[in-house]
DNA sequence: GCCATATCTAAGCAACTTCTGAGAATATAT
DNA sequence: ATATATTCTCAGAAGTTGCTTAGATATGGC
């Protein structure tokens, strides 16, 4: 499922924050935490956050001013909310500033995990479809137009962009220089030139130096294949 | 809030539903029962809820199954679970096969119907289109036809806010200046001059101008891509 | 019609990307 | 083992792209 999605935990009981972030963590979520309404706002101004799990009772503010903050940004991130205050005129109101669950304290981490999981179900169902090509832990981001390796980012230029996605469009199959001459640099093949050993010079560099495990492999006299081992 | 709407209660205890449903009519909704899961396929079939509160034991089959059913007809229609047994396994299992939320019995009404009402203002909010983009600290607002940053109003020419609307609708994806020439300015890039450099520059000094936070960023011979970090 | 503003064109320059060519390294064939 | 072909690597030349500024042209309000 979903996982490596960035959660914000806004909570000023370190212990509590702290507690929920080793458990996310273990989850792969990657997890920040605010304890303050005010650092919480910060932090969601400079970040994008797939899910906000939001304490009521903070030291600066109400857990509700800070999901009205983000909700009059109209974004539409879910809110989880957290409070000690078991009422149901507490649970209203949150629902009313517009949190999309809540939880009350304490609680069984289990659970949360579960209600996570579904909010960020819900959202995800919305998108589109995939957008990256992958292969082993190398991936293609045509969105974004990045490749990422390990999840780093490896910016790439325009035809080294172009060569590696169609190599990724063509993995474990041995593209020759004449199809990739056609393909990328939609010319006949015929300049004396080495361009393409060149440019995959380039991308090796790029993507498989450093890496025991490389992906672009050279089948002499055929062509280039890129290839889980 | 959204009243007379309808929702369906399957549910094999007669006590139980009719509770629920006299509950729920006191609150305007418009409900109905069934008391087991084949009974709950028909009239889901027969009719169009706008919310279903399904008990997971019924006495034909599991609630677990008829949510399926629903689900098979990729219906979007909100199921809130009800369970007598309260382990996370439960819990987890319902929210696989596509529940939205559940709820543990015994429980109190009051908390039913607030995550009733959540369930319901979700399904609601998706449909009309928001009039605000957001990015970050950037707002465009499509109505008073500014934008602001930091809250501090920016105004923008028309030119400028269509390219801004643009990027904003494509935050996080690179876009050409061919489709910026298309969708901007309605035309075919054929042009010798650089406009669209020109007001990408316009509006960096607008926008990104004295904060150290860019939000527009160029992706040398692919674009340009508006993103927070 | 005049002025202010918006829109577009053009040119210089800096930074980067792309391409070329030659020699080193590697693979294949005899 | 040696010769030949193929591929890799590097540095630098050539070309392209994007930024910036200034000024020309168009548009709309009064």
């Amino acid at each position: 499922m979903a996982e490596n999605k960035k959660i914000l935990i806004v909570e000023d009981e370190v212990k509590v924050a702290t507690f929920i972030k080793k458990g996310l963590q273990t989850q792969s979520f990657d997890a920040e935490i605010a304890e303050s309404g005010s650092e919480a706002k910060k932090l969601f101004d400079e970040n994008s956050f797939d899910l906000i799990i939001l304490d009521i009772g903070l030291p600066d503010m109400s857990g509700l001013e800070v999901c009205e903050y983000i909700r009059s940004k109209n974004i539409k991130v879910p809110i989880l909310m957290l409070t000690a205050l078991g009422t149901v005129a507490d649970k209203l109101s949150g629902f009313e500033v517009g949190t999309d669950d809540y939880m009350v304290k304490p609680f069984d981490f289990m659970e949360l995990l579960v209600r996570i999981k579904a909010l960020l179900k819900r959202t995800n169902e919305v998108e589109q479809p995939s957008e990256k090509l992958h292969e082993a832990d190398l991936e293609l981001d045509l969105k974004e137009k990045v490749a990422r390796r390990d999840d780093k980012v490896i910016e790439l230029t325009a035809k080294e962009f172009s060569l590696l996605e169609y190599l990724m469009i063509n993995k474990g199959r041995v593209v020759s220089k004449v199809d990739i001459a056609e393909k990328v640099w939609d010319i006949n093949f015929d300049t004396g030139t080495n361009f393409i050993e060149v440019y995959v010079n380039y991308l090796r560099n790029k993507i498989d130096k450093g890496f025991s495990n490389k992906l672009i492999h050279t089948i002499v006299g055929m062509g280039y294949m890129l290839k889980n081992k």
